[in-house]
DNA sequence: GCCGTTTTCGGCCCGACTGTTTTCAGTCG
């Protein structure tokens, strides 16, 4: 089992535990142990949970039941209480345990397709404590769960959100605006959109906001709080707030959930309390600092925590790295051109990339087998080697590396001659075909190319598509290990849609000694532009410069160096 | 169930909004 499987298993545990009517404060725990497993980035099978902030010695024994049977005693026994369908009824926006308990007993409602059924009979109004309004909230709740269950991407969510922000900013009277939540974050998947807004006076901004065009239906709308649905289901909220709140009330909105309840903690423990308004001493309810964030953690002895860190993985007790800035990328290793999928020709791309000032750039098409992409075999990869000479004459200051992103097939080869991809200057190895083998081949398959010595970088390592595919299963800790011995360096690859290695991934990587490439995998000259989604991955992961092998300037610091022709 | 500058028991982050109530429970973030 995986983390993520841990952190399911402890998902259904709250759940039960909440339709059970276990003490609050034992299901806050469950919680937390959840949160605590979906952000770690150590294996849960290498490390003792118990060592973990917040996990005892009850949820490390949990733990390792689920572990090793993907389920527990408890769990089994909490089942024959209630139904399992319970569980997903939970999932419906709105629905909570309490009205989830309600239904099953007083309508015997135990699935979402029950719950649908007797909300369109009208039989939900009749149950004590829920009405008519709840009824008809309960079917278009589930109506759009049912449609939008997927988070939305990063940039996608980023696209939708700054007209928002921009209209919020523009109103009447605001005088500061900024995204919060895990956009702000930058969380590769976002589920919902929060925006701030300060303003001594609400009403323009909340009006801004949901008669914004982009706006389809309004959800909620308070004096300082709005939600609203968007095109394609996504749901943005607004809150704002009087100016001297807006530190508080920033660093509240910003989360993570995680993160404020440690530092609401620590402020307890030093005789405080902190909301979205402001921190207070207990004793006197003097203000203690509200009007920035700066203020408020340095009222904690705290420096300003950057939003990536906020995860509640220990950024509160240990010592805040210097991280990675998108300046400190000298090149990119992996784009594509004309020669296989890619939009534009060598010397476009080459262009561009010395307009972003960068040191060097590869060119990396892909490999022979890959048909459908236009791959290169052999005889095409010696003819592209011509083309890359003529552009190097162009482009004087840059370093243009001929490089290939050869498939690794499905038995483990690299699939090109040995005497070809030795002339390269750069080989990425990478997985595209044949991506349902059972994990054990998988894993010895990604092993024979990283053992051949034939690859430097290990392309899109777990091939994951978000909300498309999930990761490919395999042994990743074997892989990196692997990368280690044979000094194959493993990529943040930036596409939207990818992130691969995501932030806890390449944090993984780093502690097994791994040096990581951010690369775009660019086929436009726009996507040449996109490696702060990588340095994003990075920054979450606590990386610096260091690990980062182009952030090295003048030449990628990557197996052989790379021959500068003349 | 977890945890300790209130340390092995007794607390546990905090407030907005909605709906069904007529002072509050449920849900969310």
């Amino acid at each position: 089992m995986t983390n993520k499987d841990v952190s399911a298993g402890l998902h259904r545990l709250t759940r039960l535990l909440q339709l059970t009517g276990a003490d609050m404060h034992r299901v806050r725990a469950y919680q937390r142990a959840e949160g605590i497993v979906r952000g770690l980035a150590e294996d849960l099978n290498d490390i003792d949970p118990q060592s973990l902030d917040g996990i005892g010695a009850s949820l490390a024994e949990t733990i390792r039941e689920l572990l090793q049977t993907g389920t527990t005693a408890q769990e089994q026994a909490l089942l024959a209480e209630v139904p399992a369908g319970l569980l997903q009824v939970m999932e419906i926006p709105d629905v909570g345990p309490k009205h989830t308990r309600l239904m099953w007993e007083h309508l015997g409602v135990e699935s979402v397709d029950d719950v649908e059924a007797a909300a369109k009979a009208g039989r939900i109004r009749d149950i004590p404590g829920l009405g008519a309004r709840s009824e008809q909230k309960i079917l278009a709740n589930l109506e759009r769960w049912r449609q939008h269950q997927s988070r939305t991407r990063r940039p996608d969510a980023l696209a939708l959100a700054e007209p928002l922000l921009a209209a919020v900013r523009a109103a009447d009277g605001v005088v500061q605006a900024s995204l919060a939540g895990s956009l702000r974050r930058g969380r590769d998947t976002i589920g919902d959109l929060d925006i701030l807004a300060a303003a001594a006076d609400s009403a323009a901004a909340m009006k801004a906001f949901t008669s914004h065009p982009s706006v389809e239906e309004v959800v909620l709308a308070g004096e300082t709080k709005a939600t609203v649905l968007l095109a394609g289901g996504v749901s943005a909220d607004l809150r704002v707030v009087a100016p001297e709140s807006w530190g508080a009330a920033l660093q509240y909105f910003t989360g993570s959930q995680a993160h404020n309840i440690a530092v609401r903690g620590r402020a307890q423990r030093r005789g405080m309390t902190l909301n979205e308004y402001s921190l207070r001493r207990l004793d006197d309810d003097s203000v203690v600092a509200s009007a920035t964030e700066e203020e408020i953690y340095a009222a904690l002895d705290l420096p300003w925590i950057p939003p990536e860190l906020r995860e509640g993985r220990g950024e509160l007790e240990r010592p805040l790295p210097r991280l990675l800035e998108v300046s400190d990328l000298r090149g990119d290793l992996h784009c594509h051109t004309l020669w296989s999928d890619g939009a534009r020709s060598i010397a476009e791309m080459a262009a561009e990339a010395v307009a972003l000032g960068h040191d060097y750039l590869a060119i990396t098409d892909h490999s022979g087998s890959l048909n459908i992409a236009n791959g290169l075999d052999e005889q095409r990869i010696a003819e592209q080697a011509k083309e890359i000479a003529a552009v190097r004459e162009q482009f004087p200051d840059l370093l243009l590396l001929h490089g290939i992103e050869a498939d690794i097939l499905a038995d483990g080869t690299v699939d090109l001659d040995p005497e070809c991809t030795a002339a390269l200057d750069l080989v990425i190895g990478s997985v595209h075909v044949h991506t349902n083998l059972p994990p054990d081949e998988m894993t010895e398959r990604i092993l024979a190319a990283v053992r051949s010595g034939r690859i430097h970088i290990l392309g899109h390592p777990t091939g994951r598509l978000l909300g498309r595919r999930d990761p490919y299963e395999f042994d990743i800790d074997a892989v990196f290990a692997a990368c280690h011995e044979h000094g194959v360096a493993v990529e943040i690859n930036s596409q939207s849609q990818r992130l691969d290695l995501d932030d806890t991934l390449a944090r993984r990587a780093v502690d097994a000694g791994l040096t990581i490439v951010i690369n775009t995998d660019a086929h436009r000259l726009d996507e040449l532009h996109t490696l702060h989604q990588g340095v994003m991955q990075a920054r979450r992961a606590w990386l610096g410069p260091e690990p980062i092998a182009n952030s090295v300037a003048g030449a990628p610091p990557l197996g052989r160096p790379p021959a500068r022709r003349e």
